[in-house]
DNA sequence: AATGAATGAGAATTCATTCAT
DNA sequence: GATGAATGAATTCTCATTCAT
């Protein structure tokens, strides 16, 4: 039984993730959902009571890859600025594979009343973050200038505004989103090393 | 007649506003525009084609603001980082002012056809910004090792996503606002110093 | 401006009264009382909010037409019993014309909360009744044992429900209604006269 | 096997009755019935083939305990105005009970199409009555001026009127329930003796 | 230009009923 | 017999848009 209803609801999850993605919230009706599930329409109000009731739970899902992709792109054994720049490649990947999503889920989520849970959803990359800091520099591969924190906030904040902006507006060609990344990367050296 | 009509295309616009970022786009309704600009539901329809047609004349007018703002708050006769420290200033407040409308763009924008409109806006800022970062550089005041354009967005990026972040989410209180922006200030001046 | 909404709403009561009458409350869409009165569907809801709210009105439909026939039919110059005659003639008639709607007023108050209303909806037949039988009992044409009012409250139960058992169920021929009239009639003179 | 089945069917009537008493049949849905007896969705369909079917057992309920409280309220040993006058304590009581349904059962059953068998519960309160009135006729204690079973069905009508009056719609205090019992026994008195 | 009642296509939502377990 | 998840037809209701005044 469980396994059955953790199917239905991961199938909804995944369609209004497509579909989204593909039309817009707006233009994605309840019906276009449960047709891509391949469940009953009725079935749909089981799992959620409204459409935008799923947002969250997609929200869960971008992250939860963002965070397994950290994981396991960014090899242990690198150097800090290696790290970085493995965090970089990370973060613009997974922004260009759910680029369609990044403003469907501001916008789903200021419509509704979920934003606290989006809160949340930045304090493990900002403790991942962190933590790389505090060691780098303690091994005085880096220099702080400010609370480490704080400087994983900004650097979070300036990287994924930078794919961001990379995939969402310019559309830009392949190798220029090569130099954003290689200046991103440059810009943050300079910023933490003396 | 003109007055007139100047007037209430702008009163709509300001319904749209203060509306869309009390309850969303979805939720308000186009009676809800007119009834809050005080003119008949059909009126709406002689200065607008449609309700997201409105999403433009409302990135517009936040957009005038800030490069309004910026250009009578930051004082041409302070130093390079006097003339930043202003610009975090004007940014944090601006986007303090409008909070509730920055989701609201994203999503507007994006569900509709006007992206590429939103692209454009960003360049008076990106501009402004680079002219600043030349002629600093020309006087030595900073040292960059990216080109000037691509630092110019870089920084944007980071302001603005500083400031989202502390009147988006997190609901601080003013003195850690006032810390976010300090370092925000101190991490830049480390990255564009020698 | 008032004439065309009024007219609208009356079309709405008409299409309600009759298609309740038809088919019952729970077989008779919105659509089909929109179509019924030549309408769109979404002007329904300009007027009503939903389908049990026009119930009210439909009580209100039945009991003017009772009061007015009462008031046509019910000949002054007639001596007290003549008068009741009448009036049993005349309640007789618009339950017989209206016999669908009956039970439906029952259901439809009762479901909803609009019983309240309905208290109110007998008071002018009691005080017509009670003036009738005052100033019968001052003429001395009757004997009442009993306070009018409360007297008028029970005529009145005893003749509607002589009425209604004789259309709601019954499905008599005209002769047996006739008798049950007669039968009415005897029993309410040998209630008031001594 | 029989006991459990009996169980079943009761729970389900009785949570009908409690229902749709307390919030309409229309607002009752199947799921809620079956919630309140504690079976699944599908066991209702067992016992019974739709919603408004379960109506007739409803009424056969109310008919049943109505006889059942004039047997066993009416002493045989009283005269006629005495068993008259517990026959009115009875249907004031047994209506009080269940007044939220009186108005249900009339909307069920005009709903569907069980308004036949309507008709034939009232047959034994009619014989009931009309054996009283012969015999008390026979004894002189009374005075008929029309036919046994016409006054029957006019005094159960009288008094049904009278209880409904008293608890669907005036939400009296005591003492007044009391008067309109009393007037309506003196009313009584008055139409059936010389 | 302005109005706002009217429209009706289109979407959300409900819920009696089924059926595999 | 019992279950309750699933179904999807059927309805209600919304609201952007039109148009006669």
């Amino acid at each position: 039984m469980v396994i059955i209803y953790m199917d239905k609801k991961e199938r909804i999850i995944n369609a209004a993730i497509k579909l989204f993605g593909e039309k817009g919230i707006e233009n994605t009706k309840i019906s276009d959902i449960a047709k891509e599930a391949r469940i009953a329409q009725g079935t749909f109000y089981l799992y959620f009571p409204s459409k935008l009731s799923v947002m969250p739970a997609i929200a869960d899902v971008m992250i939860s890859e963002m965070i397994q992709s950290i994981r396991s792109n960014v090899s242990t054994d690198l150097d800090f600025f290696g790290k970085i720049e493995q965090l970089i490649d990370t973060v613009f990947e997974v922004t260009e594979k759910h680029k369609e999503l990044v403003g469907i889920i501001y916008a789903g989520l200021s419509a509704s009343d979920f934003l606290d849970e989006w809160v949340d959803a930045y304090e493990p990359y900002y403790s991942w973050l962190t933590n790389l800091l505090d060691s780098a520099n303690k091994n005085n591969e880096i220099h702080l200038v400010i609370d480490s924190l704080q400087t994983a906030k900004i650097l979070w904040g300036l990287i994924e505004a930078a794919a961001e902006r990379a995939y969402l507006f310019d559309e830009k060609e392949k190798n220029l989103i090569l130099q954003d990344k290689k200046d991103v990367l440059i810009f943050i050296k300079k910023a933490l090393t003396r």
